[in-house]
RNA sequence: GCGCCCGUAGCUCAGUCCGGAUAGAGCGUUAGCCUCCGGAGCUAAAGGUCCCGCGUUCGAAUCGCGGCGGGCGCACCA
């Protein structure tokens, strides 16, 4: 007997089972075996309707096919019996005892390892203003693709890039110039640190906050006065040229910026390896690199007439994804010689898969964690203790890990991209790199939106200016800008629920310690981390308090309630004396379907993690979790471990509660959500 | 105009990849359940033209075609 069976095998051992007897019974081959869960255990614990499709040219019904192969399949190791069920799918039942047995020897602790590495890049937000919602279901999205990845074997390096040089960047300090008062870098270091900036403007959660409304207000004056444009492309000149009063503007806004982002994210357990900068790879001249390869292979023509006389173009038009569009070339380099964006994505794409021939320089980087609206200890201590990495602007240390070189990029980022994410893609292919196009993933995803009752709410809630134009007012929903100044920022979020989940836990207990403090937080972050991961992908979520906010049902709180429910358990046996470790001796039948659906779903975890991270619809997980979570909390109200006599009962009982117990928190584990102590 | 996404219970969503067993869940509503392993829970009821039409099929929420409604793309912006 194998001491390693799982589920998974199981599945293959039955796949393979069911296209040898279908092969030897009639010569037919069964492309693939789809194995699903009945509709109830009574029924099953997998079933094939392999019949179904034989039946076509067989021309015999499914239930006698099915028959035939149930009498003559010979079952795997793991398998009890196979059945007829239903109009002719093949149900199969597992050796329930054997499954157990498996699930409660720990896992082994080295996994084999896959080859290759995985870059996942997300967050990348504009480092010049406090981040919303928004941007953290992009961050939370990549952050549980990485954790799932991790968990499969992959090796993973997570990026952020951060836009230190772009137009955002360059609004913000243009506002703090034109309409703070700002002078000089040392200013802004002050308002970074928690003063005031010169014209004696603050806010209580920080230069980030403060940014906030500065980006709102500049982008007001430059649509009231059209001179006031002028100031944008001053301070890009300035930027670009370097040594100057308002490129180390820029340089201490950004990075404090950053460090407001990171504790932000840290505060919900999201870490980054490494924080490569638009500044870096403007300084290595990512993009000449790239552009002789471009011109190399022809792909990228100089155009002397038509709309695009004078600029650098990328041909698409004999590329099929591009197909039937009105004006399939892309411009990389515009007639006045400067370089778009997509140029610059295609230069740093081919630096993620080691391809460029050009590398950054490196050098450590610890943000301050203090961020205005976090506080150092907030920031989850395993974020804290890893290695952060950043691009470096001159010299860098010599002794860094390899960063690049991956075999795999997946880039989150939202819809909206889809079109430039392609052009980058097929940047690669037009330079022969056909495999590196096919590894670049752009895990796609909808937005998060507003609807004008959230608006209006906002306003309420953060005392905000109330920013919705009357066409916004008549849409279903609008979509969080920045430059409008409308969005739900992740700090007030999170405080709102900070303020809920410590209402909650003052109502169930005596005092409010160090402890309870802590689980609040734990209560608030899951909350939030599963709101923005139950949803599918490519669904718009229209952002609303109420749900957001609701502890109870299909939420985080109700999945770290069912974790500790089994904790309550455990800790109360031990205070009996009743705790063990014991694999409790069963045989046939002991293990009923509220037993056996926990185990079911326990094992089922390595598949989930493994469809969720092939079709990238992670809310799978999610999913899981939650149904798992029922399971549990079914299983807890009918059978009752403490105050059960018999003892055989008993274990057996606390044996699927430990096997759910490890499950729950292998999950929460996978999607970020922290674990309470007591709830 | 072309392309992508969404449309399933009063509301928010699973299920669509790979057609199959009575279309599920949460919230809300209604009615129950604490001498307990703490009720952030459990049990049950009510609630559905699966946007519409045509087609393929023994069988369609699921596949194809055509519509309708909503969102987003298709820059010498990022």
């Amino acid at each position: 007997m194998s001491p390693t069976l799982s589920l998974e095998k199981i599945r293959a051992g039955i796949a393979d089972a069911v296209h040898d007897a279908a092969d030897r019974l009639w010569n037919a081959t069964l492309d693939r075996v789809v194995l699903e869960r009945p509709p109830a255990l009574a029924m099953g614990d997998l079933a094939s309707p392999a019949a179904f499709d034989l039946a076509k040219t067989l021309r015999k019904s499914p239930r006698a096919i099915a028959g035939e192969l149930a009498s003559s399949i010979s079952l795997p190791e793991g398998v009890r019996e196979a059945r007829v069920e239903g109009a002719g799918y093949l149900n199969f039942f597992l050796d329930r005892d054997r499954l157990v047995e498996a699930m409660l020897v720990e896992e082994p602790a080295t996994e084999e390892k896959r080859p290759g590495k995985v870059i996942v890049e997300h967050t990348n937000i504009n480092p010049n203003k406090a981040a919303h919602i928004g941007h953290l279901r992009n961050a939370a999205l990549g952050d549980v693709l990485a954790r799932t990845l991790t968990f499969l074997g992959h090796r993973v390096e997570v990026q952020n890039y951060l836009d230190d040089t772009g137009v955002q960047v360059a609004d913000v300090v243009a506002g703090l110039q034109h309409m703070k008062d700002v002078r000089s870098a040392e200013d802004v270091r002050r308002a970074a640190a928690g003063g005031a900036l010169p014209d004696g403007s603050s806010h209580p959660k920080g230069l980030a906050y403060l940014c906030w409304d500065v980006y709102a207000d500049v982008a007001k004056v430059y649509e009231e006065n059209e001179s006031a444009r002028a100031w944008r492309v001053e301070v890009l000149h300035a930027i670009e040229a370097g040594g100057n009063e308002t490129a180390q503007i820029a340089e201490v806004l950004s990075e404090a910026i950053v460090s407001a982002h990171l504790a932000t994210m840290g505060r919900l357990g999201i870490p980054y390896d490494l924080l490569p900068r638009e500044s870096d790879i403007l300084r290595k001249n990512f993009w000449s690199r790239a552009f002789d390869l471009l011109k190399q292979s022809g792909a990228v023509v100089f155009e002397t007439e038509g709309k695009h006389a004078g600029c650098w173009v990328l041909r698409l038009a004999d590329s099929p994804e591009f197909a039937g569009m009105e004006e399939p070339d892309k411009i990389l380099v515009r007639s006045n010689g400067t370089v778009t964006y997509t140029a610059k994505d295609i230069a740093y794409q081919l630096w993620k898969f080691g391809l460029l021939g050009v590398d950054f320089d490196y050098e450590p980087f610890r943000p301050d964690w203090n961020s205005g609206a976090v506080r150092a200890e907030e920031v989850a201590r395993e974020v804290r203790e890893q290695p952060l990495w950043r691009t470096a602007h001159t010299g860098g240390v010599p002794d860094h890990p390899e960063f690049g070189h991956a075999t795999t990029v997946v880039n989150v980022i939202d819809v909206r991209q889809s079109y430039l994410q392609k052009v980058v893609r097929e940047g690669l292919r037009v330079l022969g790199y056909g495999n590196e196009a096919e590894r670049s993933i752009h895990f796609s995803y909808e937005t998060v939106a507003l609807t004008p009752r959230a608006a209006r709410e906002l306003a309420e809630k953060f005392q905000e200016e109330y920013r919705l134009s009357p066409e916004d007012e008549k849409k279903p929903f609008v979509e969080m800008s920045g430059r409008k100044g409308l969005g739900v920022k992740i700090d007030d979020l999170v405080e709102l629920l900070l303020e809920r989940s410590r209402r909650e836990i003052a109502a169930r207990r005596e005092s409010a310690d160090a402890a309870a403090e802590e689980d609040a937080r734990a209560i608030a972050i899951g909350a939030l981390r599963y709101f923005l991961l139950k949803f599918g992908k490519n669904k718009l979520i229209a952002f609303d308090f109420d749900e957001a906010l609701n502890f109870e049902g299909d939420t985080g709180p109700y999945l770290q309630y069912s974790l500790v429910r089994a904790d309550n358990i455990f800790r109360k046996l031990e205070k009996r004396g009743l705790a063990t470790d014991a694999i409790p001796a069963v045989g046939g039948e002991a293990w009923d379907d509220d037993l056996w659906a926990l185990v079911l779903d326990a094992a089922a975890i390595p598949e989930v993690a493994e469809r969720a991270v092939d079709s990238l619809e992670l809310s799978t997980i999610a999913r899981h979790a939650f149904g798992l979570a029922q399971a549990f909390n079914h299983f807890y109200h009918r059978q009752p471990i403490v105050s059960e006599k018999d003892p055989t009962v008993r274990a057996r009982r606390l044996a699927v509660a430990r096997i759910f117990r490890r499950a729950m928190s292998r999950l929460l584990g996978l999607l970020g959500i922290p674990e309470p102590g007591r709830m």
